[in-house]
Formats: structure tokens, sequence, C-alpha cells
DNA sequence: TTGTCAAGAATGAATGTTCGTTTTAACTTG
DNA sequence: CAAGTTAAAACGAACATTCATTCTTGACAA
């Protein structure tokens, strides 16, 4: 045997993935070639397609990738106890977000997941997972609103899923303008949504 | 002169851009081929290419188009007078948005706009007229944020450009889940927003 | 320790395919 | 019939992937 420790093995399979998700960020996944993937993380051919049996599955895993960060940083906000109101629920969300290590952390990942949105769209094997998800975070997030509704800051007949869905909407629109402006902050968003609720709704409108 | 009329002409053209969009929805700008959009179209590449210099200059004719789709949109809701309070508008912009000329008018619009996301990415030049769009809307909407403050809805120390992104934070994010789920409803929004602008915010968070 | 060696890991040129585009020749029509 | 329009074949370039080959590693014998 002159097999390799796992932990080699490991490290080239993330640096396969790190370098191309750089690629895949800046250039989308289909506008970049399996060649611009090779130069970036330094190896031949042969390498890359011992780790990965071909373009297809390096994209699922870095799929896979972004949907567990994601997934991770809406579960993590909805574990908090006592719950916070959703300016800094959502706050939290997007700090966990933006600071993840997929993607290197900062403003390259919003990029990623509009490429991934993207993608989903003509992958049914990749939207299923993501539409489990998001079933799920919508009950998590339901059970906020249901919290929010028992300690008497909302009305008993508002619809939870409605209101999460809402939340998450919020979160996904602000991924889309850091990825396409760069210059969100999140501190705008938690200002802005927090005068929203501060607003003095007419009983008619 | 066998030429044929002007009619004929912008007919031709948009038969073109109809059927790449249906091509671009399904499949992205770069996962779909030429050959697929003559196929779609039911027309020789000799043809196309008279009225498209190439897949670029078609690519930047369909984004171009579904810009001003949605930038109509929002201008347009912003032009109501009295200003409707948020919920409704954000319902008002969608609405338009959903059932606008421009890829077919539902469910399949949206898609489009993932995709003409992830292409402004890596593309300037169709990042700048975004940017320039998102920066004018912001203003507007900004405008709309101070009337709520006149009318003495929202408290003079608000962030106005905040809020607005907020609220467009929020159109985008619907996008989003209606282009990826497909089962988003406006009215949800409507209700979500309104749940949340009538939330009881405690003095001290 | 050191030297050996087979198996695993990595290489990169070559493959067949598909890409966007151009060219050529035929057809339409005023 | 001539200019405008279309169809279809053909183009080189670029694509994802393969594979014969070379290099590297680490267990083990000395």
């Amino acid at each position: 045997m002159a097999r390799v420790s796992q932990e080699h093995l490991d490290a080239r399979r993330r640096q396969i993935i790190d370098g191309a998700i750089r690629c895949f960020t800046r250039n989308g996944f289909h506008a970049t070639s399996m060649q611009d993937v090779l130069r970036e993380v330094g190896l031949s051919a042969g390498a890359v397609y011992r780790y990965f049996s071909g373009k297809e599955e390096l994209i699922g895993a870095i799929v896979g990738e972004a949907f567990g960060t994601i997934r991770g940083a809406f579960e993590d906000a909805a574990k908090q106890d006592p719950p916070p109101l959703p300016d800094k629920l959502l706050a939290h969300v997007l700090d966990t977000v933006l600071n993840g290590r997929v993607g290197g952390g900062s403003i390259e990942f919003p990029r990623l997941v509009l490429q991934v949105w993207a993608e989903t769209l003509r992958n049914e094997g990749l939207a299923t997972p993501l539409r489990e998800g998001f079933a799920d975070m919508r009950v998590a997030w339901g059970k906020l609103v249901d919290a929010y509704r028992e300690a008497g800051l909302m009305p008993d007949d508002v619809d939870a899923d409605a209101v999460a869905r809402t939340m998450m909407a919020l979160a996904q629109g602000f991924i889309a303008q850091q990825a396409l402006f760069g210059d969100a902050k999140v501190e705008q968003l938690e200002a802005g949504l927090r005068a929203l609720m501060r607003m003095e709704v007419p009983k008619v409108s």
C-alpha cells in the first residue's frame, strides 16, 4: 500500500472545492470550464477527476455545502431563547451567513447563493433538498411567530406561516442586494425592519 | 427591392426574443445553446444572426427588457398618491411584476429574474444599468418613506434609505421564493408584512 | 535506521463532442 | 430580376472527460 493519509485526501478535496467555489462565484457554473477550475486549483485533470466523477458532482457538492450553511444559520437563529424580535433575529441570521466558512466568508458568499439559486431552477436533484429545507425552516420560524403571539406581541389571528415567509423573504432579498450591489449593511436591514415594526398603522387602510 | 415590412421585422425580432426567453428561463443563459434557441424559435441560424449579432447581444436585449419591467413596476407603485402603506405598496409592485408582459406574464418571470441576477454578476455591462436603476428606485422609495414620516406614521429619526432598501429586499425575496418554490402568494407577503407592522414593540429590546 | 518496491496519486496530451458563428447557395418577393 | 431573406452545411475553437504514463508514498525487510 502506498495509500496517502485520509487528511491528505480530505485536504485535496477541500482544495478542489475551494478553488471551484472561487471560479463558480466569479463566473457561474456553466460559464466556468473545467479547465478554469483546474487552473484555479492548480491540479491536473486526472487529479480532480479522481475526487469528483465530473463537473455535475462538483457542482452538487458545492450547492450542498451552500444549502447547509444557509440552513444552519436559519436554524441557529431559531434556537435562541427567548426568541429575539424579528429585526434582531434577521440580523443574527445574516451575520451568521455572511461570516460563515463556505465561500470565503464575506462578500463572496451571497454571489455564490445567487448562482446556486439559478442552478437549482434547472436541476431537479438540487431543487428537492432546497424545497425540503425551506419547508422545514418555515415550520421552525412559524413557531417563533407563535411565541410572539403567546407573548402578546402579535394578534392571535395572524397567519404564522405568512409571517415566517415574509421574514425569510427579507433575508433572501438582503442576500440578493448584497450580491448585486455589495453595499448592503445588516444594520440597515435591522433599522429598516425596526422602523416598519414601529410604524403607526391606521385602523382602516 | 424585396424588402419586407417593418412590422414583419419587428415580429421576427420579438419571435426570437420570446423563444430565447423560454429557453433561458428553462435552462439559464449558458446552459442553453444557440441551437436550442434556433430550435425553439423555429428559425435557422442565418435568420437569427441577422437580427442579433450573437448570443451576447440576445442576452443583453432580454436582460434589458427584464430590467425595464421591474423598474417600471417599482416606479409605477411609487407614483401612487396618496402613498399606500408598505404592505399595499409591495403587493402592488409584485402584482405588476407577475402580470407584466415579459416572460409570459406568470410563474416564468421570477425564474428569468433569477437568471438575470446571476448573469449580472459576471457581466459588468449589465451590472452598471442595474446598479443605476436600483439607486434611482431607492431615491423614489425613500421619498415615500419621507411621506410616511410627514404623515406622522413613522418617527422622524428613521433612516429613509434603510426603510426603502428593506422594502425592496422584501420584493426581491418574494421574487426569489416565487421562482424557487412557486407557491408564494402576494397576499401572504401582504399579510405577513402587515402583521410585522402591527407588532407591539417593547420599548427596550 | 535505511533501502526497496508495489500500489496509489497525479499528470497532461489526446479524444470525440458540442459550442457559437460564418459561409454558401437557394429561395421569395416587390 | 435583383435585393432581401432564409436554410443548411461547415468551421475552428473550446468543451468535459479519458487514459497511458510518470511520480510519490509508506509499509516492510534487512
